[in-house]
DNA sequence: GGTTATTTGTACGTATGTATC
DNA sequence: TGATACATACGTACAAATAAC
């Protein structure tokens, strides 16, 4: 035995433990046997689980320690339950968007301390979007088209609620790129950006700016140009980057409010 | 009112209920509603909230259903708990491995199903570890440099765990990008590729050549060469892509095995 | 080192929602 | 339309762990 796997304490040697786990609740163990069933495959989406009581027996706990585990579960949308006679827990269809929303949150908190910076997300949102650009004018279908151009009109006319049109433009250009993968990374990051800074509506010369650089994107799209959308979409960040720079951090909703659980 | 906001039934007006929203589980609100609070800032990292107790007093709801919503934003690494007298519920620090983690497991899933291809992943991971070599080039420290030579002379000594080297040196890279994000987004798809194709040690000629591509990615990230570095990562994933192709994807672990929970 | 107070962990019973007959 | 059966949702009581005295 070596000196760190045991001591020697008065005289009498004392076994040692360091090999030993922690003890862990049961409401996580049922999880992790859960988890492990649906991402082998054991259960497949569209599964029944049994009862919250047949389950609570197979693993000799109380119901009260399962639904624990079925909501850690579902709230990573790995179940989902529905109440009443023919319900039950059933295992869910992986959801895209459900990993995004994940995302945006967990990136959002992470914006807000030192482990990720501003520059990062805007770096990021420009090597996820200048080829996503590319790949949309060398992939897009008619549909894609209609749907930029749709949303395009859209972002022309209506000035009052001009960021969701667009956050829209660029979302469809992720979607046309048929990488969902990128479109499902990329959209918490502009999400989170957004959040950051307010991009006031009297800002007349720069939403104008984005609708000629979105126009010339979607032309570029339009032609198949991988190359030039890609160079245009570059650009156009390049700009937005600048401005967002410029802005400095949103100020925190919530500073200063005091809060009944405000601890410690 | 129009048509589809009020019917008529044996000539007497039904209410429209058009506007009204389904319940929520008392859970759900309650995680919402803390959620909300650590989102906003109004509880910050190593906050501790009142006692099980009092959160469900506060909320008018019994310990079970406060529980059952911790256990969902402790799942989401909002929150841990620690038991014992001067245990209780903190507000955890944010944490981009608990985020890697998550996306890992939800991209996993998803790539067992048509919501995402594996060129998908492939093309994903050349777009994003392209640019991390340039950037690594351009921007590592002297420390990142040990490690990644330290990280190749593991990878060519042992043979045994080369895979778990091969990793190393990637996440290596990525890590000197300089940028966390990407970090935290490609690590993930890394991992589901892996987890989909087996590369058989025994494959000699194939590791040889990706050890000879790590050395010329080294020595350009050493000489500062971005373009270099770039250009030879995305070789290095080109021949690595066509061999993951010509593999075809792993045989599912779990194929036929019964379960218990198998209903339905 | 035992006692005690406070916390989370677990078990079990009751209420309520929903489809079916 | 109402009774019924079965699922999840919720509430209460008890057990166990931990730290301070």
């Amino acid at each position: 035995m070596t000196e760190s796997t045991s001591r020697v304490v008065q005289g009498r040697a004392t076994a040692s433990l360091d090999s030993v786990n922690r003890i862990r609740p049961a409401y996580e163990q049922v999880a992790d046997q859960l988890r492990q069933l649906i991402v082998r495959g054991d259960l497949s989406p569209g599964d029944r689980l049994p009862s919250e009581g047949d389950v609570a027996t197979a693993f000799g706990v109380s119901r009260g320690t399962v639904r624990e585990a079925l909501r850690v579960l579902a709230s990573a949308n790995l179940l989902y339950s529905v109440r009443g006679a023919n319900g039950g827990t059933f295992v869910a269809q992986s959801d895209p968007t459900a990993i995004s929303e994940y995302l945006e949150t967990g990136l959002g908190l992470l914006s807000g301390t030192e482990a990720i910076s501003l520059d990062e997300l805007l770096e990021a949102r420009e090597l996820l979007e200048v080829p996503a650009a590319r790949r949309a004018a060398e992939r897009r279908t008619e549909q894609h088209l209609v749907d930029l151009r749709e949303a395009l009109e859209a972002e022309r006319a209506e000035t009052g609620v001009r960021f969701h049109h667009h956050r829209r433009f660029h979302v469809l250009v992720l979607e046309a790129s048929g990488n969902a993968l990128l479109q499902m990374v990329t959209v918490p990051v502009f999400g989170v950006i957004r959040s950051q800074f307010v991009l006031q509506p009297s800002e007349k010369e720069l939403w104008a700016g984005i609708d000629a650089d979105h126009v010339e994107i979607l032309r570029l799209i339009e032609d198949g140009d991988g190359d030039g959308a890609a160079q245009a979409m570059q650009n156009h960040l390049v700009r937005l980057n600048a401005v967002y720079r410029s802005l400095g951090p949103r100020p925190s909703a919530a500073e200063g409010v005091p809060s009944p659980f405000r601890a410690r």
